[in-house]
DNA sequence: CAAAAATTGTTTGACAACGAACAAGTTTAC
DNA sequence: GTAAACTTGTTCGTTGTCAAACAATTTTTG
């Protein structure tokens, strides 16, 4: 079915393979697959909450989403889990009535200095196959897009 | 609360922000909310399964997974989707009877054929910000992960 | 000040993704 | 040929992701 060829290299010149959002979920995949592997006790989402409010100290919920990119209701879920793990803790703000100031409690604090360096480590496998040059160039055209 | 700096630069110098899983995170969020937008009538994954059978024609349905990337699990809900859309019909191998052969229905074909065009639209916005050399740059950098 | 607009957090529903456990069928090894 | 090993597809449970709708609470505007 459909051998014509009527000048029109269009369809058929389509690879699935080659295309940038097959390659950038491959990546993705391999990233969070070494993480699992190097940081079972929590997942690489948990961690960016872990170490945004680490770096920051406190943060109302809808903020601390923001600064790692999340959606209000995913953030949600992963403060809630996270809470359940003891290692971060909410309180009602006192100036405003509808926020919620997130932080870390003193076993989150521990385990996060501990998991960034874990952290650092699974940077570096995931370009080992990179020179520091090609790594380099890959961060910056990633932040181009 | 743990301002102490007992001389471990180590901790500090991590910024969640440079590392490649968050940047990646960051550019496949990008490419999927324009796949939500120019091809609103299925996912980026679901593509992908379209595309793969457009290309390949009947495929076992783990077979289908392993070729997009996609556990057997995974796979196995996308199939379920297409083919409550009515895009895709599955039947029992006659030579194995554990195998599903997955294949387009004629309302399937007809809309992978126009979907590739626009997905060739997506990959060239997503990469919009990059020029030619810097796009294929990227890709190569990317299967080199 | 009072109404309109914006922000914050929550809930629900849909989709994607994976690991683990399992049944049924097929292939390999002895 | 039979037992062991493997493959295929399914189910279940957890996590992440977003859009949409909503209530409560500021903030802005007229």
């Amino acid at each position: 079915m459909s051998q014509k060829q009527p000048s029109k290299p269009d369809t058929n010149l389509y690879r699935l393979e080659d295309q940038i959002g097959f390659k950038l979920r491959l990546a993705n995949q391999k990233h969070l697959e070494l993480f699992a592997e190097q940081m079972p006790e929590t997942t690489s989402t948990q961690f960016a909450i872990l170490a945004r409010l680490f770096a920051d100290g406190a943060l109302s919920q809808n903020h601390l989403g923001r600064r790692v990119g999340m959606d209000a209701a995913t953030t949600k879920g992963v403060v809630d889990r996270l809470r359940a793990k003891g290692w971060v803790k909410s309180r009602a703000s006192k100036t405003d009535l509808r926020r919620l100031d997130i932080s870390l409690t003193p076993d989150g604090e521990e385990f996060a200095a501990r998991a960034i360096e874990t952290a650092k480590e699974i940077s570096a496998r995931t370009t080992a196959n990179l020179s520091t040059r090609e790594a380099e160039r890959l961060l910056a055209l990633l932040d181009k897009l």
